[in-house]
DNA sequence: TCCCGTCGGTTACTGCGAGTAACATTACCC
DNA sequence: GGGTAATGTTACTCGCAGTAACCGACGGGA
């Protein structure tokens, strides 16, 4: 069961005694669509070292093992995401707006990063990453934006106590929803990116405003 | 940055010539919390092997390969718990009172079942699984699970349409952000699994619940 | 100009663990 | 009691992560 390794589609022209930085970009340019499509476990060092016209010590030297590579990998890919949600952040103020846009900035980051998204929270069959400590980090970093949004919201409303209790977790649900909407959208890549963005505020958003609103809503009594 | 490998903490009465069924239950009794603990990569066959007293080739006898014996771990997990999930929904029909009990037996499995949570949708540290697709399967079959009530629900009110088009990614959406709250909660072990279910209601529960009304959010107009 | 240190690079290995071939031993059933 | 299927073992191969040890070019000083 031994996935086919086919060449890297990545690869770098030969040439010797290229500066640190600039083989690195190399070895990263190699590795992550090696990444996205076959997974961390049956690509090989090797592999990722030919690709970027050079031999396995040498990835070694620069990265410290595969999962460091791998790490480079994903956590660049994290902080571009993050970089570009905190850009959309900035532009807007109001919490509606500035949610909508933000998750519009998710899904069309997505659509231009396909690789870069599929080794952060890669499906099953292609991506897929052991070590998801920076794809947890990026959906932290995410989840604190709206964190931070919502504590505000409510505490103007004079809801400290509903923040502190609450904030962080619906945070968190609805950063994995939107990543959810992402996987979904990867199987159904059809579809516009503004289309996952509307589902998801259609989903998520009104229970996110309501609580900021202090709305809530009540379970039915047990029977 | 090799992970330690402690003595298995389930480990069998050492016997000799087991029955392939009982020997099957023992070799996964012992691998469970071991992939739960440390992750797939670093479990190694062997291991688990001893662990249920017996040596490598047995647990390739029965299991085919490392893969095989994880995800026969994830898959009877994934079968449980979408068990659980669906003996729930036969005992509530009423769309609302069916989502909230639902989710409260996410909630209640997980407490009950830490181990098989962590293998199937472990969190980065601890679980992690290279091969999600029971993990998938799983999410899956519980959003088919929504996505069936919404379509009912939608028909009935004459919204075909809409329930072909955006039925099955709310419920993906939905079924994600319960996982993604399931995460947050093993690193907020002290609260109850009512509340995660509530916010879980709170967050996604309006969302579902005004589409399956033919409530829409509107987007803001472009500047 | 020569020497020397650093940086980019290699060859050639070790070692671990997945996976297997071939063989051994019981239990059961006719 | 003898054949056979199921349970189990020993003793390997092999791929690949990771490393030791060494090599050669370039850029300063003195």
């Amino acid at each position: 069961m031994r996935a086919v390794k086919s060449e890297p589609e990545v690869v770098v022209e030969r040439r010797r005694r290229v500066p640190r930085a600039e083989r690195e970009e190399q070895m990263l340019a190699v590795a992550l669509p090696l990444f996205a499509k076959r997974g961390y476990h049956s690509v090989s060092v090797d592999e990722v070292a030919a690709g970027a016209g050079v031999t396995k010590p040498m990835v070694y030297a620069y990265f410290g093992s595969k999962e460091g590579l791998f790490e480079a990998c994903a956590s660049r890919a994290a902080d571009r995401l993050v970089a570009e949600l905190e850009a959309s952040a900035a532009h807007h103020t109001e919490a509606g707006d500035r949610m909508w846009h933000g998750v519009l900035a998710v899904f069309r980051w997505i659509a231009e990063h396909r690789e870069a998204w599929a080794v952060l929270y890669g499906a099953p069959g292609s991506g897929g990453s052991p070590f998801a400590a920076p794809a947890a980090r990026a959906s932290d970093r995410m989840a604190r934006l709206i964190t931070e949004q919502m504590e505000d919201t409510l505490r103007a409303h004079g809801m400290g106590a509903v923040a502190e209790q609450h904030a962080a977790p619906m945070a968190h649900g609805f950063v994995a929803a939107t990543i959810g909407m992402g996987r979904w959208w990867m199987e159904h890549p059809e579809e516009p990116a503004e289309l996952q963005a509307l589902r998801v505020m259609q989903l998520a958003w009104n229970g996110i405003g309501n609580v900021m609103e202090g709305k809530v809503w009540i379970p039915p009594a047990p029977r």
